[in-house]
DNA sequence: ACGAATCGTTGGACGCACTAATGATCGTGC
DNA sequence: GCACGATCATTAGTGCGTCCAACGATTCGT
């Protein structure tokens, strides 16, 4: 948003899907800023972790474990092996597979990013004490968990 | 996200500035759900209520109001305008600007925005108690307030 | 009267999420 | 053994929200 000088609050500042929705804009931001100072974006970072945490796999595989849509998988992989960061090469056993693996200086990336990661959680939650962060990351699981949870039973029914 | 099936959790998944991009995306697909039942998006009703409260104004007056980009209002203007609930008509007194206003049936459906508002907010909400909505609304408003302030004040340099 | 500021408008960008369509390739049931 | 359906990678395009750059037209300050 550009402007925030705000005479006279408006009628939906108070909500909590507003509230909700400009605090995950400025953890977004911060976020974002965090990442790009080292030329990357969310999608890099997650690609990379999941990529470590679950070793060399398909573009399709690493699309479900990270929730990455598979269209988006094709441009994050482009720029990371751009970047160097990571490696496609053809699956021997599996003509229509790429299988993706991390490099030396993949990793050394992800250390990085892990690390602009802790300080932007910081800087986000900054005025708030130990034990209310606590309260607030309990308070969001439980409703993303419902949420989710809403999400993933409706599907099912196939078969 | 489209694979919410995660057998073993990600790094990223207790970061409180994910949690609130996800709990953030569940918010707001409820409202936009919500609103484009009948026909709108969120850009529509924060001009219609802004529109409401402080009277006709012209495009800037409102864009600093509802904090809608300048560029944005026209497509929003145009959108409403086309459907008959908002009005442009030229400032006789400054040739500049167009004067908006909110129509009578622009009016109706601001209400049918608000109820479905009110309604999502319930949803969104659904898991927890009073008291932890009420818990959850001011860590959020503490949160929200301190980094508005942030981007305030390192801006303020002007005169 | 001149330059600075404001107003509306256009056209573009970005990040994230998602849909649809296509051509390869694989696997299974029969 | 092979046809059919599923899976994989890819391309292209949608949507929302946010924002930037540039433009002509107009008005304001001095």
């Amino acid at each position: 948003m550009e402007n925030p000088s705000e005479e006279t609050p408006t009628p939906w500042e108070g909500l909590p899907s507003w509230l909700l929705g400009q605090t995950a804009n400025h953890a977004h931001r911060l976020v974002g800023d965090g990442f790009s100072s080292v030329g990357a974006r969310g999608y890099h970072y997650r690609l990379l972790a999941t990529l470590e945490e679950s070793g060399p796999a398909s573009q399709a595989a690493l699309g479900r474990r990270s929730g990455i849509h598979l269209s988006d998988m094709v441009a994050t992989i482009n720029e990371l092996a751009d970047r160097g960061l990571v490696e496609r090469a053809p699956d021997p056993s599996d003509r229509r597979r790429n299988i993706i693996s991390l490099t030396s200086a993949g990793k050394r990336q992800l250390r990085r990013l892990e690390k602009r990661l802790a300080e932007c959680q910081d800087e986000l939650l900054a005025p708030l004490s130990p034990e209310e962060r606590q309260r607030l990351t309990e308070l969001l699981s439980r409703l993303l968990d419902h949420h989710n949870q809403r999400a993933g039973t409706s599907e099912e029914p196939w078969r």
